[in-house]
DNA sequence: TGCAATACCTCGTCTGTCAATGTATTAAAA
DNA sequence: TTTTAATACATTGACAGACGAGGTATTGCA
């Protein structure tokens, strides 16, 4: 069953960046590293993926350069620069924060733990 | 610290109908509560919430009635419809997903377990 | 009287996603 | 040989959601 790309707006860039850490890479073997990752869970689509390179290229986070492969089609690589490695941490920790809070906000009557509250109004 | 609502794109619905799961609610109580719950991390902005109400009443989701209150502002209440009760826990069940098809795309080298993975490609 | 809190609502802008479409290369199948 | 499939990159235009900025109205307190 595929999720939702709704849910997971907001991490493209990162899921991106996770990846490049692990060394540098092209747009085609990424996008087939991130379905494999999720078992067929996220398709991230060329048009979204090739988009945030650009973006990302302009923050300064990535940066490319052409293969050398001598056969078949080119093939654009994306290195992480320090800015990059940088934000690739802090959007992890970010993600931790952003798991806990919906976690707790994401509770159903008898189904999770309640939480005590005071909600001052009212 | 803030969360980025990016971050949190996607589950503004679900938020929204976990709330109301504890119990009818209006607009101005829910932001506050989501304030509350989250520490300060979440501000729902109002043209959020109200454009949030509007999307999930046309599809059912929530019903609105004018509350009786003699004083004060009025307040427009909101209550879950049994489509809302289902989209809620299709939802967190959604989310638990996503939860962990995040923690396996955003490990960072050194810093989480490596998973064994084969890419046929290359 | 003025201000803050409660309470609701809308418009226009911005950003990210993606369907559709296009290009080029290589290898295998028909 | 021609066709097909896989590899590989790229753009455009439409659409949806978040939200800054602005608006209205009521109540109570300083």
């Amino acid at each position: 069953m595929a999720l939702s790309s709704d849910l997971l707006r907001g991490y493209t860039d990162t899921v991106i960046l996770c990846q490049l850490a692990e060394g540098d890479s092209y747009g085609y073997a990424i996008s087939k590293q991130i379905n494999a990752l999720s078992g067929g869970q996220l398709e991230m689509k060329e048009a979204t993926l090739y988009t945030a390179f650009r973006r990302m290229e302009q923050m300064g986070l990535i940066a490319s350069y052409w293969g050398t492969e001598g056969a078949g089609a080119r093939r654009r690589y994306y290195t992480l620069t320090p800015a990059g490695h940088e934000k690739a941490q802090e959007d992890i920790e970010q993600w931790q924060q952003t798991r806990r809070l919906l976690d707790r906000l994401l509770s159903f009557p008898g189904r999770a733990p309640k939480i005590e509250i005071t909600v001052e109004n009212e």
